[in-house]
DNA sequence: TCTGGGGTCCTATTTCCT
DNA sequence: TCTGAGGAAATAGGACCC
């Protein structure tokens, strides 16, 4: 028997920059850009002032710059984010039960069963601001789908609830890329086919979209169109993979600076994961020659990588196999099949034998 | 305009095992 | 010993998200 959800969605306005501002109130009411100043380097976060000229994230700082050349650059300071959407997540979980954090600053909880979920949500955004001056959005709708389209609806300091029906009357005319999960390319897929509304794709049989995307994109796509979602909403998912890497701010040539660069990625990945005490038995590179395009090898090792040495001679030894033929621009390194490892006391005692 | 870094998930293909 | 079906796991690539 399938009882009746609440779900909500909440979301801080413009993160990185308000933190920023936070910090330097002096930029207020200024465009700023939250960007690392480099050649290559793309745009974090930017303030709504910024925004109005057109400047959005994932942007290639140089647009940017060309878009709005009197944008303040502040560039990202990681370790004041953490801080900021602790803080935030500490209320969230106050006042909610079940919160599935999804990023710094994003998270879904479940309100279902609570008397006044609306009044709920009121009260976590009230106490978000009061405690950390940050300003949040907030959707609420029968699924996890419904609540993220509502909480991007009127941000900032959006505060939005529909049903379903109230969903598909909003966004029935809209594009099928407003959908969290449908990206560009699906986009492009479906207006190959003459559809470009979430109401066209819904006319579409679940069998015809199981031929053209898989049988598991397919029913996907066909209820997500419906604004139907089931996923449940997850408190703690152990992570599955961890990386590093990074982009060159000139291509490498040299395939022993390429090595080194390896080498470096390889390290820090280890200590991260030392710290957190997890360790893999997959190795992988990630390759990005001068093409932009991207290669990637792994390899699955028989037993997890004990120490940093083997975790770099195993990827330069796939980046020697490999053999770029071209430039190299980016270069990273990832772990995965990531475990525990076991509590103090079992990796003291050495396995001995007689 | 020229594309970061850190992730998750899906698909297709290959490989290995029974 | 050869052959093959079918599944699980590994591998590579790509879409997508913040």
């Amino acid at each position: 028997m399938e009882v009746e959800r609440c779900i909500g969605h909440l979301d801080c306005d413009a993160f990185f920059a308000a933190v920023e501002l936070l910090r330097r109130p002096e930029l207020r009411g200024k465009p700023v850009i939250v960007a690392h100043d480099g050649p290559r380097s793309v745009v974090t976060t930017a303030t709504y002032e910024a925004r109005e000229h057109g400047v959005g994230s994932a942007m290639p700082l140089s647009v940017a710059r060309r878009r709005c050349p009197d944008a303040i650059l502040v560039p990202p300071d990681h370790d004041a984010y953490r801080e900021a959407s602790e803080a935030v997540m500490a209320v969230v979980r106050d006042e909610v039960d079940t919160v599935q954090q999804l990023s710094l600053d994003e998270a879904y909880v479940d309100l279902s069963g609570l008397v006044a979920p609306r009044a709920a949500m009121r009260r976590v955004v009230r106490r978000i601001h009061r405690e950390t001056s940050l300003h949040v959005s907030v959707g609420i709708g029968p699924n996890k789908l419904v609540a993220k389209l509502a909480s991007d609806a009127e941000k900032p300091k959006g505060f939005v609830v529909l049903d379903r029906r109230q969903a598909w009357r909003r966004w029935a005319d809209a594009s099928p890329g407003l959908l969290p999960g449908i990206g560009p390319r699906t986009t492009e897929l479906l207006a190959e086919r003459q559809i470009s509304t979430i109401r066209a794709l819904a006319r579409i049989s679940e069998h015809q979209l199981s031929e053209w995307f898989g049988p598991r994109s397919g029913p996907w796509l066909w209820r997500r169109c419906r604004f139907d979602d089931h996923d449940p909403v997850v408190p703690v998912r152990e992570p599955v993979s961890e990386s590093r890497e990074t982009t060159f701010s000139q291509d490498i040539d040299d395939p022993e600076d390429q090595e080194h660069a390896l080498r470096r990625l390889a390290a820090k990945l280890f200590d991260a994961l030392e710290q957190q005490g997890r360790r893999g038995r997959t190795v992988g590179i990630k390759v990005r020659l001068a093409d932009f395009s991207t290669v990637s090898r792994s390899r699955t090792l028989t037993t997890p990588v004990e120490d940093a040495e083997l975790l770099a001679e195993t990827a330069v030894a796939m980046l020697r196999e490999y053999g770029p033929q071209q430039p190299v621009r980016l270069l990273g390194v990832r772990m995965a099949s990531l475990e525990l490892v076991d509590g103090p006391g079992v990796q003291l005692t050495l396995p001995w034998s007689p």
